[in-house]
DNA sequence: GTCTATAATTCGATAGAC
DNA sequence: GTCTATCGAATTATAGAC
């Protein structure tokens, strides 16, 4: 934070940015408790005692691994009629893309058991998802339509890629886009009830 | 197993009673990790010990705890134009009852990070939600459906129950009926595609 | 049937040599 | 900057007294 805001990828920042990369892979297939810091350690080559140096903790090793943006205002200027099939579009390629998709791997897996996660996800919702949302539907409406949405899309994840439901695995692309477009265009601008 | 097949609740079996819902408990506060033998014994008021002497590990008490029967057969026989409704209300019933709640909290809360979790949920799937599937869809497409009804129920009971996002808990039963039942409805005998 | 005492691990984190 | 050695706490599980 004090000296290296240029150029120089000094040692220091290498074997912190591998360790960093370790933790993010592991916390993201075994979740918080699942993987030690031994276990980051040996999957970075280095001993575990370098983990805390950088780090400080286990906690704020995870916290710095769970960082995640969804790069969602760039969708901002897109035409309500198709929203549905762009939000689903654009949540195949976060969980599919390496680095976004570990990030979300990475708090959903730890959220049902480790409050700090679940936060961060909350988080994630309030100041990513819901304000996408606000943009194209009436804001008064904002916060039920994008639970209504985040619903949908969290259950997604989970039955996909953390608890590998086989039927939902095996659906290609555009049967997602097909089936679940529809429901999240309904979700986001379509009649709402009482 | 060998004695107790009629009449008398001995204190063995009150005791072992009480374990298994202080475990229930705790497991669907907490997780598997999360909640400790130690917790639980606490919680019932008697020794750790005794928890291992009635359940061998803590593997075991898991398994016994980690029951959930949805009772969805009796689903069977219901107006294929209502199935939307019908499984979303009865979602609703199974969530926020106390025993088939928790039950599936259990589940859920430890799925992605625990891989007797995980398989016990796809059981569900395979042995419960599917075959109700089938029974009102094409069996050909079944699996498929199954999934997609699966990936928005246990999204909302995510968003909900265990994330606790807090415009999906304000909803009420009929905006969670109005608007996901559709949903449930055109993933089970919608048109589908591909 | 219940509890005390403790074995055997594993964990996060620290101290200090080099 | 890196590693050895270890501490202190927590865990599951066992042995045995009462």
């Amino acid at each position: 934070m004090t000296e290296n805001q240029s150029k120089k990828p000094s040692k220091s920042d290498r074997t912190r940015a591998q360790i960093l990369e370790a933790a993010r892979l592991l916390f993201a297939e075994r979740g918080y408790d699942g993987a030690s810091i031994r276990d980051v350690a040996a999957h970075a080559s280095i001993d575990p005692a370098m983990v805390i140096r950088y780090f400080r903790s286990k906690d704020e090793l995870f916290a710095r691994a769970a960082v995640v943006d969804l790069k969602l205002p760039a969708l901002r200027v897109i035409d309500r009629t198709d929203i549905g099939k762009t939000l689903i579009r654009r949540f195949l390629e976060i969980w599919e893309d390496p680095a976004n998709g570990t990030g979300m791997a990475i708090l959903l897996r730890s959220a049902t058991s480790n409050e700090f996660a679940a936060e961060k996800l909350r988080d994630v919702f309030a100041n990513q998802v819901r304000p996408l949302v606000a943009a194209v539907a009436d804001p008064a409406d904002a916060g039920r339509r994008a639970g209504l949405i985040s619903s949908q899309l969290l259950g997604l994840a989970m039955c996909r890629y953390l608890l590998r439901l086989p039927p939902v695995v095996a659906l290609s692309h555009d049967e997602i886009i097909q089936n679940v477009g529809p429901t999240l265009q309904r979700y986001a601008v379509g009649e709402d009830v009482s």
